[in-house]
DNA sequence: CGCATATTCAACCAAATGGTTGACGATACC
DNA sequence: GGTATCGTCAACCATTTGGTTGAATATGCG
C-alpha cells in the first residue's frame, strides 16, 4: 500500500526518530531513558515514539509503569524493497552503515 | 550525514514523488510528460521534481525548452544502506517490488 | 493513604508542506 | 516579429509537523 510507505518514509525522515531507532537497535528501551539523551521535553519524544509505533518500526509494551520501546525491523521491509528496485546496491555495505549509525548518535552524549 | 536522509527519506514519503520515480525507472522523462497522469498543476509538478533533485534522487537537464528529468539511482544508496542495518531482509526481492510498482502508478490513469 | 515516577493529553505556537492561480522568461516555430 | 509551448516564480491558502508547557492518568513505594 502507498499509505504505508507514505507512514515510514516520514517517519524515517526525522534525525530524531532515526537516532531512536538506533538506539533501540541496540536495546530495548523505556521511554524515559530514549528520551534522555535529547534535549527536549519527554512529552515530544513521546510523539516521535508514537510515529514510530504508528509506522511500525517499534513497538511499545508496558509493564508496570514503565512503557518498553522495541525495534520492529519487518516494518522497514517493504520501504527496503521498494528501494532496491531503483539499483544494484550493495547488498549490505555493513562498515558505510556503522558510520551512519555514529552520526545518527545524539549529539552532546559523550558515550 | 544526517541532514541528507533527512532530505532523502522526506522525499520519499510522498506517493507523488515516489509514482514519478517509479515513471522515470523506464524511461527520462520531460517536465510536461511527468505531470500529464496527474490531476494536479504543472508547477505542483515542478516543485515535486525540485524536491527530488534536491534529495538527489534525480537529476535535471535542460535541453532546448525541454527539461529532462532523470532518474539517479546513486542517491538511495545512503538511504538504503542505513536501512539495511536494521534486519536481515532478502537482499532482493523483485516480486514484491513489483507489486508496489503497480500500486505505485498513478490512479485515474487508463492507458 | 500519600507521594514520587512514568507517560500521555490538551492547548497552543511557529514553521514547513502540498496545493492553487496568474504572471513571467525562455525557447521553438512559422 | 509574433505566437505557442515549456517550465518556473510569486503570492497565497489550508493542513501538517515538531516543538512547548501544564495538567492529568497510572503505577509503584513506604
Amino acid at each position: 500500500m502507498s499509505d504505508d510507505l507514505d507512514i515510514i518514509f516520514a517517519a524515517l525522515a526525522d534525525p530524531t526518530r532515526r537516532a531512536i531507532l538506533a538506539m533501540l537497535l541496540e536495546d530495548d528501551m523505556a521511554v524515559t531513558d530514549v528520551a534522555d539523551p535529547f534535549e527536549m521535553s519527554l512529552a515530544a519524544i513521546s510523539k516521535h515514539l508514537t510515529i514510530l509505533t504508528r509506522a511500525g518500526l517499534i513497538s511499545q509494551e508496558k509493564r508496570g509503569r514503565v512503557k518498553w520501546c522495541k525495534l520492529e525491523p519487518d516494518a522497514m521491509r517493504a520501504a527496503s524493497v521498494w528501494m532496491q528496485g531503483f539499483g544494484q546496491f550493495d547488498p549490505v555495505n555493513l562498515d558505510a552503515f556503522e558510520r551512519f549509525l555514529e552520526a545518527e548518535l545524539p549529539k552532546g552524549d559523550g558515550a
